[in-house]
Parts: structure tokens; C-alpha cells; sequence
DNA sequence: GACGCCATCGGGGACGACCCTGGTTGATCC
DNA sequence: GGATCAACCAGGGTCGTCCCCGATGGCGTC
């Protein structure tokens, strides 16, 4: 243990690694840099290091294929993800494969260093605005709102529908509705009708797909 | 539009309301504080403040509540929570709310106040390591890695586990691994009685549980 | 070699899921 | 008054689910 950093650095372009290099470099440890994913699974497995600064956009499936790669093992390696990408579905995408923190590569070198130790130390990083796309992903989701497919049904028939998708029997619908259970039946054959589906396994993903549970 | 950030206070400790409003009165328009969940939500509206530091512990619902009350309208205003817990649960429960950064009463007026300012600029704050529940909870994440229940079961129950648990009939399940399905019952009744579930919706529960899908 | 575990099958049975063809009632609309 | 539709119910059938009882062969352990 040294006492400072490990970083390894992923990238396509080796102008940018020598570039990292050049900046940070004496104020922590690179211990290894290489452009292809292939190269950087079996590299940053190897020399483990405290963090990995990845670039998002990478021939072969970009950042998030090494992280998937990485999914296993290697518990104290933080992922940073370093792109010129502002857009929502990369930071989001790669946030989701597991990385700790993305900032863009108009940082500062005095920045980057704050974010490596700050990742390093277990925070999350992000350049400003950015980790907004991730809170909103992460807390809204689809609000879905009324969906049209969902107003062709009945009322008895969406309270049905919502019975059913949480794994009640026909029986035990019948029961908690006070009906029959070849009304409970008529009406999930409605539903699945309706919605075009065949079975109640596939009306489970359905609701769960919409949240309806 | 007065160039200071307004800034309105939630918590149901009068005492704690007038610190915050000592502390950093000075350097933001307090636009208002109050104690209650119902009191925030109507007073929130109002005001239109920039910034609601929300705490996080309240009678009645707590910060969330407020964060539902508040889910329409207001785009401008954001909620930086701010909570004596540093539990996952609730951090991940508020920011799925809605909440745009978690930070414990141990901080410092000086980290507030940049707190405030950085939430009103769009950016994510947390506490370090809080941030890492949220990533990890958006991630997908529990790691789950070798769970004891599903080391009982053998590599042949676990395949078909997999394969019943995402809706496919004895049938299908059989085609796909090449035996007959009787085979498939076998394995079905295996797995149910080793988990002690007794059907397979509830397998279905068991396995989106542990994210086997 | 006996024993246990796994994987592979089978018969038979009880029950649930799903479909089809019917039927009644009551409310609403024209 | 006729047409339409939601909601309710029934009979009867096919197929899927899940259980019981078995059986065989392979493989590793003591």
C-alpha cells in the first residue's frame, strides 16, 4: 500500500491515456492503461486497482461490457466513468452496469483528482446535472398515467385483472369479489381478450410491466 | 428575484428549525418552516420555494408523504432531504420519492449552504457513502451472490427453477432442456418442496425477489 | 458392494386454468 | 320497444399443474 491511488485508465484513443497520464500522474498511481475491452477485463483483474477510469464509447460494446465483465469479483475496484457524452441513456446505462460516479472530459485536472479520491472513498460522483438524470430515472420511471389499453376494460374486469396478476386463484377472486368463480372466469377470459394475451402468466408480466401491483 | 436562494424548512422540531434558520439565515431567504406533513404541502405550494430541506422523520408519512403531496407541479422547487438516519432504506425510499440529495444533520453550516446551492443548480448532493445505496439499489444490484437456499438445490432444478419462474409450461420447459416432461414435473416438485413454496406463482415471487430473471 | 444422491422416466389422480356455448338481469340510448 | 352492454351465472370440455406411487442407471463415498 502506498498510500496513494491506483488508477487505471480505459480508453480508445491513446492521446487521451497519454493525456491522463501526463496529469494526473504524479499525483497518483496509474498502474496500467489500455484501450479494447477485452484487454481491460483481463488487465484491471489482474493488477486490481483502487480505481478504473472508463470511457463510455469503446469499440466492442463500449464501458458497459467491462463492467459486466467485471460484474464478479473485485469489490474495491470503483468504476468512474470519463465521456464526452452529456446524454441521458449513457449515464444512465452505465450507472445501471454499475459505475460510481461519470463525469465528462471538460473536467480539470484538480477535479478529476477530487473525483477519483472521492470514489475511491465510497461517494458518488457526477458533473453537475448530470446525476439528475440518474435521480430521475431512478425515482419516476414511467409514470404511465392512463393507459389506453387499460380504459377498454371494465371496472369489474381491472379489478379482476389486478387480482389475478398478484397470483390469486380464480377461487380465492371469488371469494375476495363475493362472485361466482365462473363469473371470475367470463371475466378474466375478457381480459385476456381484450389485452390480447394468453395466459395468466403473460397478464402478470403485463401489470408488472405498467406497474399496476 | 433577489439573487439568494429560498429556501423553506421541514421538521417537526421547532428547535432544529429555528438552528437552521440561525445557521445560514444569513446567506439564503428562508421563505418559511413548518412542522407538519399537511401544514408543508399546502405552505410548499405557495411559497414555490427554490430549495426544501425536508427532514426525513415526521408524524403522518414523513418526508415522503410531502415529496407525493408535492409530485405535480412545481418543477423549480427541489428537496434535499436532511435526516439524523443514515439507513439505506431511507435514503433510497426518499430519493425514489423524489428527493435530489440526502445529507445528515451532522453536517456543517459550510457544506449546507453548498448543499443548497449545488441541489438548486440541478446537481445530486449526498452525504459520502450514502450515495452508494442509491447506486447500488439503481443498479440492480443485491449482489445475492451464493444464496444458501439456492445452493440446496441441484444444477438441474436450479435451470428449470429459472425457466418455470419466467412463465414457461412443463411442456415448453421440457422442449427447451430435451427430456420429457415428466422429468420436468420431478424437477418442478423438487424445487417447490426445497423452498417450501407451494406453487409456482409464488416461485415466481421468490425468484423476482432475488432477481433470477 | 451397499448406500445415497442425482437425473431420467412412467401411471394415475385431483384440481386449477382457460375456452366455448349458452342463459338472466338491469341500465342506458335512440 | 328494441338494441346494446355490463355483470352475473352454468355446463362441459381440454389441457396444465402438482401430487402420489413407483422404476432405472450413473456416480461418488464409506
Amino acid at each position: 500500500m502506498t498510500g496513494r491511488v491506483r488508477v487505471f485508465v480505459v480508453d480508445d484513443h491513446a492521446l487521451f491515456r497519454s493525456g491522463v497520464k501526463a496529469e494526473i500522474g504524479d499525483a497518483v498511481d496509474i498502474v496500467g492503461d489500455v484501450g479494447t475491452v477485452d484487454e481491460a477485463i483481463l488487465a484491471i483483474r489482474a493488477t486490481k486497482p483502487d480505481v478504473v477510469l472508463l470511457d463510455v464509447h469503446l469499440p466492442n460494446g463500449g464501458g458497459r461490457a467491462i463492467l459486466e465483465g467485471l460484474a464478479d469479483g473485485l469489490p474495491n475496484t470503483k468504476c468512474l466513468a470519463l465521456s464526452v457524452s452529456d446524454a441521458a441513456d449513457d449515464v444512465i446505462g452505465v450507472i445501471r452496469a454499475g459505475a460510481r460516479g461519470y463525469v465528462t472530459k471538460t473536467i480539470t485536472r484538480e477535479e478529476l483528482l477530487d473525483a477519483i479520491r472521492r470514489v475511491h472513498a465510497g461517494d458518488a460522483v457526477f458533473s453537475p446535472r448530470l446525476a439528475g438524470f440518474v435521480l430521475d430515472a431512478f425515482a419516476g420511471s414511467a409514470p404511465l398515467a392512463s393507459d389506453p389499453e387499460m380504459d377498454r376494460l371494465t371496472h369489474r374486469e381491472q379489478e379482476v385483472l389486478r387480482l389475478i396478476a398478484r397470483g390469486y386463484t380464480y377461487k380465492e377472486v371469488a371469494a375476495r369479489i363475493h362472485v361466482s368463480v365462473k363469473t371470475v372466469e367470463t371475466h378474466v377470459s375478457s381480459v385476456l381478450r381484450k389485452l390480447q394475451l394468453s395466459n395468466r402468466h403473460e397478464l402478470t408480466a403485463w401489470a408488472t410491466d405498467r406497474r399496476l401491483l
